[in-house]
DNA sequence: AATTATTAAATTGTATACAATATGTGAGTT
DNA sequence: AACTCACATATTGTATACAATTTAATAATT
């Protein structure tokens, strides 16, 4: 009784929402009347107001009672936050899987970070499709160390922390020098796990996103002069 | 325009809901049946499924596509996973408020650390009325501490992993010997606070949760035999 | 012309009816 | 007695209708 967990099957209405709005099909600040969301999908109201709700859960969105919801948007300060939340969670993440981590999980990620290595050699037909193939085995790396953390509510948090920012998929890795130092830190945090090392394992994934951060808040200032205004999901 | 925000007022269903499944009047592994709910809390199953899903989306209850939801229950490991967590996430708290916290909340912070200790001597009528005076005021204190480390987000997540486990509310404190340590351990916070020193700050929350895990497994441990099986929300 | 009051439109919130799916029961078969 | 299939029941998922609320548009007043 009871096999299929909610997590992963169910409710195709809030993926695909949700991926709208992380893609960037409905950017920040757009008001999402569910009317009109309904007509779009192809259903009724029903099933969307639930879907607002749990996209509203994840922080997606912000809904004011009565008077609907509209997309997050982002100030530099928001981005700061989320970047360091993640830090910290993936950190301990990293730290925890450097005690729980498998000789498969390993090896995939060897794997990973191979393929993320050749990359910097490769060049694919447009600058789109380097950055979603780039962002999608970053993802899986990152997503391996932390299900080897084995740490349930971890991993739900995280997704939430991970995929908020990626509404700036558009400004991750451009330059050649960021990729190079992406790789030397996955290589870095996976010889801290070879060698059980959770406190180093802990501090190089920690380093690494900050890292990220800092490129993707170097990318903003240079492309948005008021700072601290809020930030669109445009390309610069 | 926009003023009111969703966190904090609107869907009455949503916190009765989620009050009573967090007092245990709806104990781990009930089934929540939408109309029965409905029934109960005299509304259409409309607004139920409403909150139905944003209880779901912070894990108080599992739902299962065409089955229902249940009221979530917690083995050990989960428990000590979540505490964990907590006390990275608190830990991060505290270190970042050591940045920012002001004057106002300072003085907070020592006003409910004093009657904290205060409580040492005094006894209430019944048990229970004790153990909610010092959740309450704890809480408080706790509280604090999150909102001055300015991080919005932060502050979300540690409501979701904070009031989860209070399914367990009615371990926690009994004796004389708990209270004075955790009270020992909001003066070092405190200390460390007015000191601006955030390492320390950040390392003695850790501890004071790790102490507060502790207490509680112990207590569920000589209460429950079977250890790794799930745990109800009685008194021992 | 600016401000307030009134009304209309748009949008969210709720209730209800029905469809889709899962669970339980019992007859029939081996 | 154990198993399978059909049917009945219970429960969730969706659509629609209407009520409540907010937003806008318009008229009235100073």
């Amino acid at each position: 009784m009871f096999t299929t967990r909610d997590e992963h099957s169910g409710d195709p209405v809030y993926h695909k929402l949700r991926r709208l709005i992380i893609e960037g099909y409905y950017p920040p600040e757009t008001r999402l009347v569910e009317e009109k969301l309904a007509h779009d999908f192809g259903v009724s109201r029903t099933p969307i107001r639930q879907a607002l709700a749990r996209v509203a859960a994840e922080g997606l969105i912000h809904t004011y009672p009565n008077r609907g919801a509209v997309v997050r948007s982002f100030t530099r300060e928001d981005l700061v936050q989320t970047f360091d939340l993640r830090a910290v969670l993936e950190g301990y993440a990293a730290q925890q899987a450097a005690r729980h981590i498998d000789q498969q999980q390993l090896e995939r990620l060897e794997q990973l970070a191979s393929i993320l290595e050749a990359t910097e050699e490769r060049t694919f037909d447009t600058r789109e499709e380097t950055v979603h193939f780039l962002v999608e085995h970053n993802q899986h790396f990152h997503s391996t160390i932390v299900s080897a953390s084995q740490n349930r509510r971890l991993s739900d948090m995280l997704t939430v922390v991970v995929d908020v920012p990626m509404q700036f998929r558009s400004f991750y890795w451009y330059t050649d020098d960021e990729r190079r130092v992406s790789n030397f830190f996955h290589r870095s945090i996976l010889s801290a796990l070879h060698q059980r090392d959770g406190e180093r394992a802990r501090a190089m994934m920690q380093e690494h996103i900050y890292r990220g951060r800092d490129f993707l808040l170097q990318r903003i200032d240079t492309s948005n002069t008021t700072g601290s205004a809020q930030v669109s999901q445009e390309i610069p």
